[in-house]
DNA sequence: GCCCAGGTGAAGC
DNA sequence: GCTTCACATGGG
């Protein structure tokens, strides 16, 4: 099995292999991008549109393994970005200090490019929540709404004679905004979404009557982009920047949140005090056309180097 | 019990 | 404009 057959489809497979060197897919998969990746040992099993993924590091790259036999793997690089120059975005990041720590400690974190609909509403529900609970909430939305998935086998994800647990077995998919729309907020809410649920729904009304066009966003603009986000309720700069950059892939897309906040503050301004607004700006100009990229490696040296709680 | 969490919107200066 | 507060819920 090479990467050739998988990517020119000449093989149909439930396994593939993409060589791709310089990515660390613990770090990318657990950076708080994205809530539905389950890791068991060595293998991360996730549900990507509806299809069940099991993925595992390799010497010479990433293995993926799926229920059903795949002829085209695009869906999978491109959600896992395996063709970005890794090596080309790190060298535009700023040649400091705290930046090289980052980038020292994980190496290999990727960015992904999800579904837009997805990151949004995840997203919504991520507000003054820890990143565990978001997964609780994500996962209880997915069983509550989401459809049924065919799980991976034990015997397709290690080889029959490996006689170890499933990975999964089987799942749900992430519930498109039209089903959502029909949901009630009391429904929301007893997926411990508290008061993010009004947000979610009416954002699910809104994107599933055409009112927001999720879709045409990503031919518009950074700005324009970031101003329809906006209008949704319960999102304001942040929650559109997550989304800006996880699923529309805008470089310079920089969340900041209060663990990029601490960031910024201990690392690069240790003895004064600057308020959010100057490490606003300070950030938007420091880090350079890949700063969303540099943002999430401070972020996630911040959560494994610095952690408050985890 | 207490503080905090990948924030936002509304109300008060 | 900027600051303060409420909003659910659970982890540490």
């Amino acid at each position: 099995m090479s990467v050739a057959d998988c990517a020119e489809g000449t093989v149909t497979s439930a396994r593939c292999l993409f060589a791709v060197r310089d990515y660390d897919l613990a770090a990318t998969l657990s950076s708080g991008q994205a809530f539905r990746w389950n890791r068991q040992g060595d293998t991360w099993c996730g549900i990507i549109g509806r299809r069940m993924v099991v993925l595992r590091q390799r010497p010479e790259g990433i293995e993926a393994i799926t229920a059903r036999p795949q002829s085209d793997w695009s869906w999978l690089t491109h959600y896992l970005q395996t063709g970005v120059d890794l090596a080309e975005v790190l060298a535009t990041f700023p040649d400091d200090p705290p930046m090289r720590v980052a980038v020292e400690s994980c190496r290999g974190l990727r960015l992904l490019r999800q579904d837009p609909w997805e990151c949004l509403a995840c997203f919504i529900l991520s507000s003054t929540k820890q990143i565990t609970q978001i997964r609780q909430i994500v996962a209880e939305l997915c069983r509550r709404f989401g459809e049924p998935v065919a799980g991976v086998t034990a015997a397709q994800a290690f080889g029959p004679s490996e006689p170890r647990v499933l990975p999964e077995e089987g799942g749900f998919s992430f519930p498109p905004p039209e089903r959502l729309a029909r949901a009630t907020e009391a429904e929301l809410r007893a997926c411990k979404a508290g008061f993010r649920a009004p947000y979610l729904l009416a954002a699910a009304r809104r994107v599933a009557s055409g009112e927001c066009d999720l879709a045409g966003l990503g031919g518009r603009c950074l700005a324009e982009s970031r101003f329809e986000l906006e209008r949704l309720p319960g999102v304001g700069p942040k929650i559109a920047n997550c989304v800006l950059l996880f699923a529309y892939g805008f470089p310079m897309a920089f969340p900041v949140d209060v663990w990029i906040l601490r960031a910024l503050r201990q690392l690069y301004f240790p003895r004064r005090r600057p308020n959010p607004g100057r490490l606003r700006a300070f950030a938007e100009d420091h880090f350079g056309p890949h700063s969303g990229y540099a943002q999430q490696y401070l972020f996630h040296y911040m959560r494994t180097h610095h952690p408050k709680s985890k």
